[in-house]
DNA sequence: ATATCTTATGTTATACTATTACGTGTCAAG
DNA sequence: CTTGACACGTAATAGTATAACATAAGATAT
């Protein structure tokens, strides 16, 4: 399917896989991937992936970009779910704790993991110009803080990593 | 003034100098440390520390802990000054913009710099139990996340490092 | 199978956070 | 003393998030 097999950055800038960032890749596959992975997920964890769950998964997967509770209630909404905020916000909320939806708290809004079940510390690498939402490897990063906050006595329990800056496309375009 | 030099933690646990973090130090000398600088500053930079910003700085600088816009407000409020939530706002993005305040993403909420005028890149400690917030060194992190992000073509501008936790302090209260 | 318990969803209302727009005042440069 | 830039006051509104309660759907144990 070719129309899925398009060049991330200009065509699809908001991809987040993070070894594939800003590169081409099959789309269909991805989001197969992820969903599978979400479903087997839940089963392990015996929580439910309801329909409302799924479908909002779906919604941010589609983009791969960061969309915010009331962009996803708007399309919930279109598909004959109820139109209220807390449909959207407790969908997300379970989607967060389950490690399969991020909230990128510099925006307010939400993007689907594309590592549901691998244990990773994310950093989120948010393009000012095109609002391309990258995920990146932040072990390293993780493991400096843990010795900035020891030295303090300070126990890290969930650390959250936001960089805004200008992803590859865009310096290409802003320096021609 | 032995009323200002209290043990941080237990009876001041939003203390946020780095250094002095969960430590004991006079708080009238610190608090009025960062407002010389600030005046300094504003003095150096040609920006006006007007009547309002000085005072949202002061009232940040009262507690060390992150405030909300709206705490802050009405505090000016009760001190004479317009109660809308511009007035606050406006006044917190100068201090903001000026590196005289930072804001902590995830708290939506707004805390005294220590270090004005030192070029930092600011870590925050957020203590989940007792909500302190520390700032903390954010050297090492930082560097590693450039590589992380270099290794995908992303030049970084601006880093948020924002840690959940807990704090020495709670700690000790948490496992007796 | 049915009663029961638990979990999830629908819905109303409201709280909290933030910005736009516009009028007035203030201060320094010309 | 006028002008122009900047800051403040105020009203209105936009955007984000949660509390509280009722209904419905799934699981469990008789």
């Amino acid at each position: 399917m070719s129309a899925n097999l398009h060049q991330h950055g200009p065509s699809c800038p908001g991809c987040v896989a993070p070894d594939l960032a800003f590169a081409a890749h099959d789309h269909a596959n991805c989001t197969t991937d992820v969903l599978a992975h979400a479903d087997a997920l839940a089963a392990v964890r015996n929580v439910r992936l309801t329909p409302v769950r799924r479908r909002v998964l779906e919604i941010l997967l589609e983009q791969h970009r960061a969309m915010g509770a009331y962009d996803v209630l708007e399309r919930l909404a279109r598909d004959g779910f109820g139109n209220q905020p807390p449909v959207a916000y407790r969908a997300l909320e379970f989607l967060v704790e389950n490690g399969l939806v991020h909230r990128v708290q510099r925006l307010n809004a939400y993007v689907a993991c594309m590592h549901p079940g691998e244990a990773h510390a994310p950093a989120f690498l948010i393009c000012g110009t095109c609002s391309a939402v990258a995920e990146a490897p932040a072990e390293a990063a993780r493991a400096a803080l843990d010795v900035s906050a020891g030295n303090v006595g300070f126990a890290v329990d969930r650390l959250s990593i936001e960089a805004m800056g200008t992803c590859p496309v865009c310096q290409a375009k802003g320096a021609p």
